[in-house]
DNA sequence: CTCTGTGTTGAC
DNA sequence: TCAACACAGAGG
């Protein structure tokens, strides 16, 4: 497996050039308040993604940046095609993605959206359904070092073990009581072998 | 213990 | 349909 990094706050940008698509702005600084549609503010200053479907709400999942808990909600608006398909970002849509969303249940797309493997999942089925997502803008990456899984890896806890030598060299350091990382990360070890599975872990 | 996700209410 | 707000209780 290989391991790569972006910031815990790394799903914005997360597919299409969309530097050109805008948002509909509304006010940059109410903490009460998003200017996105479908998006929430958390407690914590994070915010949430949320859509309806026939009366009912459907959590999108939490996320660190505003954009990339509206962009979750443009996911879920194409696949649930919720009357009203308005979405935050528009633009030409991806005949591709829209593919790849109506060929999975609703609940999976949200699970995707929730658990940050949206993008790693869609850019893996355009990859191997055919060789034309180059083009696709991927998130930029970062290789840092690779490692075979060992026994204790895919044991019952939920946990890799990162060579130390590795964990020093590339994560931010803990402080005196061993405690507090300061800025969330998030691991994603791609399958070498295998087909290219993305496992994602928090660090 | 943290913080999501739900309950709930009231606008549009 | 939607979001603002409060906070039970799910999950780490």
């Amino acid at each position: 497996m290989s391991a790569s990094t972006q910031e815990a706050e790394q799903e914005q940008d997360w597919m299409g050039g969309d530097d050109a698509a805008a948002a509909s702005p509304r006010a940059r600084s109410s903490p009460s308040s998003s200017r996105y549609k479908g998006v929430v503010p958390q407690p914590n200053g994070r915010w949430g993604a949320q859509i309806y479907e026939r009366h009912a709400r459907v959590l999108l999942g939490t996320f660190a940046d505003e954009a990339a808990a509206a962009r979750a909600y443009d996911v879920a608006a194409l696949r649930f095609g919720g009357r009203g398909g308005a979405v935050n970002f528009p633009g030409p849509a991806d005949a591709a993605e829209m593919a790849f969303l109506a060929a999975r249940p609703k609940a999976e797309v949200v699970d995707m959206l929730r658990k940050y493997t949206y993008d790693d999942e869609l850019r893996q089925a355009l990859r191997s359904g055919g060789d034309r997502g180059h083009a696709l803008a991927l998130v930029p990456r970062v290789a840092l070092f690779e490692k075979a899984v060992t026994p204790s890896d895919v044991g019952r806890l939920n946990r890799l073990v990162v060579p130390k030598l590795h964990a020093e060299k590339h994560f931010p350091p803990l402080d005196e009581e061993g405690t507090a990382a300061a800025p969330p990360v998030l691991l994603a070890f791609e399958d070498v072998d295998g087909g290219g599975k993305v496992w994602q872990f928090r660090y």
